[in-house]
DNA sequence: AATATACCATACGCATGCGTATTGATGTCC
DNA sequence: GGACATCAATACGCATGCGTATGGTATATT
């Protein structure tokens, strides 16, 4: 019975497959999907191609890995960490700020809808697309609008949310010029969230 | 004194540079700049690179004539043909109207924002973004907003517009789900334009 | 000590895609 | 009809990037 069982032999998921994974997910994020090349990567983590093709069967399988990894931890995304609000109003204005601020997971997405053509990244896209607007439906409904309306203002939410993102990430200097975000975001907010029930 | 002067000789553009232009726009609109290959560019013109390399000096130079030919009738641009109307708030309302109706402008834009990582692309982006903000902030303040709230409001104009063509492009299935956009936009100009001077 | 496993390097084959060089066909002008 | 310009086909060189094959080294297990 060997007590200091397995150090290296499993760990289960051999720590340098997660590097990959990493090093492909910041890649994707900087310069999107079709920049993902095995060899660079490889360089840029020090060592060769060789590695890679144990760690991976090809680079299919990378790209495969970083998106359902990045899937998997959406669980930690903004619509997710609001779900337990009661006062829909207070809901939808917390959710609003938090999403704005979160720039980290705003500019990620912001990278993938960039890769949004690219049939691997598509599925991805389109799942957290629905599961985010879904939920604003859901949000809006919940303060009395119709189904009609409530996709409306979700719609129109989500919008203002992408392309800010888009905006920032694509032309930062123009969308800089607008120095007090909380405004921004206030005046959204007013504008999209009924004043009374 | 020749009559029929110079039919072929010299068209100024000779007519098949335009067509590798249009070919190059087409597939930019469709999968990216990084898309523009030459060799299946010259295959769906039912040419072959030797006519290519004749009309221009190399790859970059297509995308330049590609990017500058779209520039050029960024006059034909929503925002261009606002201008002269006086009252503010009726130029605002037309200009968000006709902004999201004209889908083929608003598409082709979400496809250069796509590509706007490209070293090419990004000055383009940059000044049509500027273009397009400058005059939302100037009928804003037009309206007698302040400038730090016009560059809100015209911000937050502009997200919604391009985070709108954006999902459009990216995931059509989902945004078709609002079947009323006048409304959608209504609402949109609702919020931003105030009701009275 | 011997063998096996995990990880990585090197070297190759192959496809794609850019750019060049050369040649050829079809006019236009004198 | 000969010279020149316009447009295009063919063939090549070269780089990048994917995937494979094979061998090497270190650690672990027995």
């Amino acid at each position: 019975m060997p007590i200091s069982l397995k150090k290296s032999h499993r760990p289960i998921e051999s720590l340098s497959r997660e590097a990959w994974v990493k090093a492909a997910q910041a890649l994707i994020a900087r310069e999107g999907v079709r920049a993902v090349a095995v060899e660079s990567l490889a360089q840029t983590l020090g060592v060769t191609k060789g590695s890679f093709y144990w760690h991976f069967d090809n680079r299919d399988a990378l790209i495969r890995a970083a998106l359902e990894a990045w899937e998997q931890d959406q669980s930690a995304d903004v619509v997710s960490r609001y779900g337990g609000i009661s006062d829909p109003r207070r809901r939808l204005r917390l959710l609003l700020f938090a999403a704005f601020e979160d720039q980290e997971n705003g500019l990620i997405f912001a990278a993938l809808a960039q890769s949004g053509e690219d049939p691997r990244v598509a599925p991805f896209l389109q799942r957290a697309t629905e599961r985010r607007l879904a939920f604003g439906v859901e949000a809006f409904q919940a303060l009395g609008l119709s189904g009609a309306e409530a996709r409306q203002r979700a719609l129109l939410a989500y919008a203002a949310y992408t392309g800010y993102f888009q905006l920032l990430r694509a032309t930062p200097r123009v969308v800089q010029d607008v120095t007090d975000l909380s405004g921004f975001v206030h005046h959204l907010a007013d504008a999209l969230v009924p004043a009374r029930t």
